[in-house]
DNA sequence: CTCGCGAAGCAAATATCTGTGCTTATGATG
DNA sequence: CATCATAAGCACAGATATTTGCTTCGCGAG
């Protein structure tokens, strides 16, 4: 079956076992079945030794975490696009484009999550949301920097952040379009003033 | 130490082994420690044998679900106050009760929570925040029948349902006072009409 | 080219969780 | 008061997950 040789051992480099490992979580994250989240599991779709991940890991904990930040830079990165207007935008599109993909989904749903992991659990959670919120000050400095006086935190929160976020974490659709667009007029206003 | 008598066994009945078994769920997920909500950490501090959680409820996901909806059915009621603005502020007026203790917010978070529970975590999950759904839907229903014409579901889910949630799963103090009137001024717009 | 450090793989031990058969207390029924 | 069904507790077995000691490869420094 296989063409490959029956190598008695073929050993991964550590970048290669990294990202096997976040591929891997991927998967079973994406995984209709609802695979469990399990260190073993993840190894062996991984096709590294499960002690590999406990060493260089220590807990599920700190693995989802690290996954999670990743992916999440990787996929709802900030952009500068000159308004605030523009920069809330972009920000939410970023984030319903993330939520429309089931691995978008459980992944932010995985920042909320977490359960049997103990202590760490609060404080990687708490962590990875600290760094959704910092990206969000960023931009509101960026319009204060220009002189525009951008909405509180708390207005944010409860009306771009929030909405997004409880999508995703009960799996619901956001409307087909203009959903972005529909949100920041209701934070900023009635219609695109600039 | 125990005043106790070293009894070779006191057998709880069943009601008690429900009463016991909820609260230690409740305790355990108010630990600020973080305690891992296993079957067996739950017995143990329930006093309780572990068989007989997994005979009663079989999971632990069944348990969570079971638990949830209790408190969340007693502390989170629906109350007609005869206009739509009037139990939608009743409504978030309990959220926001809810939220501000610790337990109210870790139950809350647990709806959403859960993890290694594989497939069946979807759909208990699903099935708690349908529950939660539906309040809202004869709400709606009611305002309706009165003649009133109440904001959409998605609306309400948006502007009012998840800020409430979001603050609940990332432990966000909501605003001092006034939360309950904001969220749904906003929502139906500006002053009480009624 | 050789040496040596860091990390992956392997195997086996340990700890935990999950589930089963049986005994026996508890509370309801007649 | 006697009987009986239900469910709790106990002991133990089976399956998984977690951890540790040791070996061996890969790669860069000298």
């Amino acid at each position: 079956m296989s063409p490959e040789q029956p190598s008695p051992r073929i050993r991964k480099s550590p970048e290669q076992v990294r990202s096997a490992v976040h591929q891997a979580v991927i998967d079973l994250l994406s995984d209709p079945e609802g695979a469990d989240l399990t260190i073993p599991a993840i190894a062996q779709r991984a096709g590294v030794n499960h002690t590999s991940i406990y060493r260089r890991w220590g807990s599920r904990e700190a693995l989802l975490a690290d996954v999670v930040t990743t992916r999440l830079e990787r996929d709802w990165p900030l952009k500068d696009t000159g308004s605030l207007r523009g920069d809330l935008i972009a920000w939410a599109e970023a984030g319903v484009a993330s939520i429309r993909t089931p691995e978008g989904r459980l992944l932010i749903r995985a920042v909320a999550l977490s359960m049997p992991g103990s202590h760490t659990a609060q404080g990687e959670r708490a962590q990875q949301f600290q760094r959704r919120i910092a990206a969000i000050e960023s931009i509101r400095e960026r319009a204060a920097g220009r002189g525009e006086s951008p909405p509180s935190l708390e207005q944010i929160l409860d009306q771009l952040i929030a909405p997004l976020y409880l999508r995703a974490i009960f799996g619901i659709d956001p409307p087909a379009s203009g959903y972005p667009e529909l949100l920041v007029n209701r934070l900023l206003g009635g219609a695109p003033g600039a």
